[in-house]
DNA sequence: CTGAAAGCGCTAACAC
DNA sequence: GTGTTAGCGCTTTCAG
């Protein structure tokens, strides 16, 4: 038998149905059913029954009614974290496409339930989609689980990834053009009539990978032959990327300009340059990605290539409700455009 | 009978319980005690089960496992929004917050469920409690909503607000010290000879009330008599807080010098300065309140009443947590600082 | 140590 | 139209 684990926290009335059906004078299954809208509980009793659970306040539990429909109406939004396991969530850019997500999955009548992970123990997805608590899921970001993200998606449909088309997927993402947006970046800077043009930021993940890969074929169509000592691995955080950008400097290699995979790693150039007593744009001149609210305000503002998130967002719920609905619903890439300002 | 309305949507295994039992040859019963590390199993049985279930990949449901357990091992995080329906989840203040709530839930291997809410039509709290979707309830901002929180939390105790003490309360809240911040902000711009001190915002809410008191009081230290005419009510949204501080401009009120309620609204009063050739911070001396990322790097550096996000985000959950383990955990006041820029 | 069985609260097929 | 009833998948008491 059950014992309530009353451990002093008060419990709110728990009514539950078979209450409702009690007070109202009908069974459980009317109760139900006048709850849910059918039609075939005439409209006075169906009236009167939601007003009974109305006045005590009564909800259905959704626990119960999840186990019973195999749905949850929720949908889980995955942010993995490659790396760093003590990691925090504090990156403008996931935060901005959290909150994206949360609106439209909002606007659905479904409910939202975050996730944080360490994508790096095997099994990590599996888990998450075995443990039935959400009805689709949503990925921020492929970072380095391309893989894992295959494997899954053989047989587990409702799944949508905000990231990099790569060959050979087999899952669906929503994402940037990030080639033309590196292509972009590079034809600002090689009309401002830089030519040595240092790109800031990793180059792992695959969007990273195709950020880079824009930068080297703009700098192609600018007849500007690419040079690997421009090419600045950096950290995702803004202090860490400062302190790339920093050594970077120290290093004395020559460059008047510089594309950074993010704002956020832009900004922190920001720092670490005018702390070497170089201006933007004179004497370096910054293009970003992402155009978050710190790029607009930035000292100087900052030149970027600004990422559509609403669209972007709009579009991972549509098609995950579409594959939810047993659709095949295809991968889609997301324009880019460039926002010109001061920093280039 | 059910049918699994499969409607095209695969579906992965769909594992239960009784199946790893199967191949393990041992009833439910055992598998369920092996996956939850109860020692009544010997060890090398209950290694052996918990193989089989990751080999298969067989996670527990956690449907099934909540109606039984009546727990959910979920927090529930609420942005109430008080007055427009269709508003985003936008605001760097939420967000960050947001980020840093589930930072401190998922440390304690709970998930984060974010529910977006109209916080108008009566019962909107009731309805989220009695879903039993969370073991806890976070809300960010009281907003209007004292009553309605004040009515539930005597029924209902594993709740924490964010917001402001305000007397006759009878919930748990979480929040800055927004006289103190109120005061400091004044303080500074007085100390830098200003005297036409204008108040940007709301002073509706709670929250924004204290720091208009806290304005008040800073202005009473300082010997400057308070003048209406400076009080500019302002939405809390950049562009809408903007247009209000144009407006204001406009009306050519003579003043030297402006505290905003958030960050936000302060840089909104960057632009619309200067877009009325008025510069910051010499014809007009600008304090923030909040030290979002935005302010760090504004143009200029805006000086603000920095509210520390991560140890309100920890105390709000080490409350909640206590809260839900039957004690009755106190609200808290977060100490706030005034970090000088380049603003004021 | 292990298993059988009850039941968490709900929905819906099936009878009436 | 409405009620009875059989589970959804799990945990835990109780019996052995």
């Amino acid at each position: 038998m059950i014992r309530p684990a009353s451990g002093g926290a008060s419990e709110p009335s728990r009514l539950k149905m078979a209450d409702i059906a009690r007070m109202a004078g009908v069974s459980i299954s009317t109760v139900s059913r006048a709850l849910a809208g059918n039609s075939l509980i005439p409209k006075p009793l169906r009236d009167q029954i939601v007003e009974i659970a109305q006045t005590h306040g009564y909800v259905v539990n959704q626990s119960a009614r999840s186990l019973r429909l195999r749905k949850t109406d929720t949908i889980g939004v995955i942010i993995p974290l490659a790396h760093e396991a003590g990691q925090l969530i504090s990156d403008p850019f996931f935060l901005e496409m959290v909150g994206r997500l949360a609106d439209e999955i909002t606007l659905r009548d479904y409910s939202v339930l975050l996730n944080k992970v360490i994508a790096t123990e095997p099994g990590w997805l599996e888990r998450i989609i075995q443990s039935h608590r959400a009805d689709g899921l949503l990925v921020i970001g492929q970072s380095t689980q391309h893989e894992a993200l295959n494997t899954v998606a053989d047989a587990y449909r409702p799944m949508v990834i905000w990231g990099a088309q790569i060959p050979g997927q087999r899952y669906c993402t929503v994402g940037s053009d990030n080639i033309e947006g590196g292509r972009l970046a590079v034809a600002r800077l090689a009309a401002r009539g830089r030519r040595r043009i240092a790109f800031l930021g990793a180059v792992d993940a695959p969007e990273a990978a195709q950020r880079f890969e824009g930068y080297r074929q703009g700098l192609d169509r600018a007849g500007i032959a690419f040079d690997p000592a421009l090419v600045v691995p950096t950290p995702y955080t803004m202090d860490e990327a400062g302190q790339a950008v920093a050594a970077f400097l120290a290093r004395g290699v020559a460059f008047d300009a510089a594309f950074a995979f993010s704002d956020v790693i832009a900004v922190a150039a920001f720092g670490a340059l005018k702390a070497a007593g170089r201006s933007v744009p004179d004497d370096v001149a910054v293009v970003g990605f992402d155009d978050v609210p710190l790029a607009r305000h930035g000292a100087p503002p900052l030149t970027t290539i600004r990422q559509d998130l609403r669209s972007g967002a709009r579009a991972m719920v549509d098609l995950l409700f579409r594959r939810m609905a047993g659709e095949d619903a295809p991968s889609t890439l997301i324009p880019v455009e460039l926002v010109p300002r001061d920093s280039a």
